[in-house]
DNA sequence: AATGAATGAGTTTTCATTCAT
DNA sequence: GATGAATGAAAACTCATTCAT
């Protein structure tokens, strides 16, 4: 039974990722979800209170798998550098592998949503936050990194590797296996002292 | 009478503005735009043949303007460096002082009509992009920059910029005039060799 | 001063005539129509007093255009069959040279227009009812018309030409020289007792 | 279930008639349509595809109505000036009867969907014009009606009835039972070699 | 628990009409 | 008189959400 419910949960967030990301929020009607995700309209609002809470919800669900495929190979030990390395790279193989989930989570950034939980996890920060804190706090102690507040040195080494992603989405530039160390170097170079 | 016509437009385009910035293109109902800008809900079909037209028209007007804050002091004869910094700086600048401009320009960018403009812009490139397509060209000639195609480049470069602004009209960074030199320099780091 | 005054109408009529045949009443902005006409959108409103206005009175235009067509070789000392023919032929050729103006009657007698028209006409007739009501009470009375009301045969022999007219400018049979005494021929023997 | 969906259908068909007759195409908002038939607006769109849709699955709803109601009785061994009356008569009662259905239909042929209908079913006929078709190739194989082409004979005999029925419905002439057979041997005459 | 038919508030868009110039 | 920019009421249509089954 409850197999069974998880089971229709995840189908319609399975269902509204694809069309999240392919027609955004708004032009992704609640019924063509249910229809995708094999369900009664009305059943996705024994799952989800709202149409919004689906879309919050959907975050939490993909935000958690990023986490996992990021850090779960983290090796607290190692040098600062190859840490920084190890996740970037993690995490630009990630969103090459999962446009769905990239281009989700770059609309729900985009949206009044994002705002809130940008907001509300500042004060509350997941695994993700926690790694970045620890790292920056750390290099900016060591004074390897330039002379900024540790949000903005987050932005500016995130910003290079997500700007590549995206161009890459669209069409505009195959990011290759070879490119990909150059793309990590970019972003630890842009916060480099 | 040319005057008034002019008046209204702008009514309606500054409007738009501000209520795509807060609200999102699909929050913005365009009643609501009209109230703003203190004309009948007719009139903006005057101006513009259909909603979608009106934000194309909207970032027309947008891209022009920040294309003149951005280049007008532009001088071709300094040392590529020195026209990198230039023209990255301006643009920080604008943004931090244009945030609706840049939340509406984001979320163009970020929508099916970003895409669209991007791809077409792709084959004719306006000063923006001949901008960059010339200084890249000539860095990746002289070998001062990443072994990387120039469209990449170009995302390395913008991207710590990019968001670093979405930071700070976020809320979550300030950024002051000390670190205007420091966030230029990131953008140049992030694709130096 | 008045010609000018009549020239702006009879452009408005014109072009009302143009636009109301092809595209319909609804189909038909009254700005398309001054457009058309090169007038004013607001000119319109200077000759008549509204859209619906317009209507009748451009069908009160080709009433009499018509009645004139149609009974101006008219001779009354003729025998009755003659003055039959000669009516029935000088309407059948006007419709055939005269298509936009057989769209209009025919969509406007197809309208509540129509209905309020044909009920005013009823009391008071302009020279085709009274043709008609001459022609068909001395037929009566001379007993060579079916015995029914006179309306009724009025219906009767004015149907088989409308809907030949009909089919024609429809393009589904092409009526020809060799065909209008048959067709008139067709209206007679349908009333004929 | 099922039963119930139809009766929506049913109910919206049938207050769309209604208000179609009464006011015309375009003066009839889905909304009235909604409010006549007791449903929400938004019902309508579960059923049709859009308003035009709406009123072409009327047409053809009303179609084969009158098909039915015309054709049931149709002996095909009978004479062929019995089998004309037949069918004539029965369309006239039919259409006596029915005067939303009149009203609609005269509409519907009036209107651009009637000329793509008739255009349409000039290649793929259904019983009515198969009855036709039939009915007048023997009949001018036998030469006994005009010569003229069938398209044109059989508006020739259908426009005189078609007339009669819209004067009676407009109040002009009260077709009585006496009058029927004479109606329908105008029809004949009109015809009638 | 699951469904999907029904709903109606909300959205974009049109166009007859007005009125300041 | 003539204009055409401006208007806003009204139209078609969508879709998140509810609720009877």
């Amino acid at each position: 039974m409850s197999i069974i419910k998880k089971d229709k949960r995840t189908a319609i967030l399975q269902a509204a990722l694809q069309i999240f990301a392919e027609n955004g929020f708004h032009g992704s009607p609640t019924s063509l979800i249910a229809e995708r995700a094999k369900v009664g309209t009305g059943t996705i609002y024994r799952y989800f209170q709202s149409k919004d809470d689906l879309i919050r919800e959907l975050h939490l669900e993909l935000n958690g798998k990023l986490q996992t495929a990021v850090f779960s190979d983290f090796a607290e030990g190692l040098p600062l550098r190859q840490r920084f390395d190890n996740v970037y790279e993690n995490l630009l193989r990630y969103f090459l592998e999962h446009p769905l989930e990239f281009r989700f989570l770059e609309q729900f950034y985009n949206s009044p949503f994002g705002v809130a939980k940008r907001r509300a996890r500042w004060e509350n920060p997941d695994a993700k936050e926690t790694f970045f804190n620890h790292l920056f706090q750390e290099a900016t102690r060591l004074k390897i990194f330039k002379n900024l507040p540790e949000d903005t040195l987050v932005s500016l080494s995130i910003g290079p590797m997500i700007y590549v992603v995206r161009d890459h989405l669209a069409g505009f530039v195959a990011v290759n296996e070879q490119m990909i160390p150059l793309v990590v170097t970019a972003c630890w170079d842009a916060v480099a002292a």
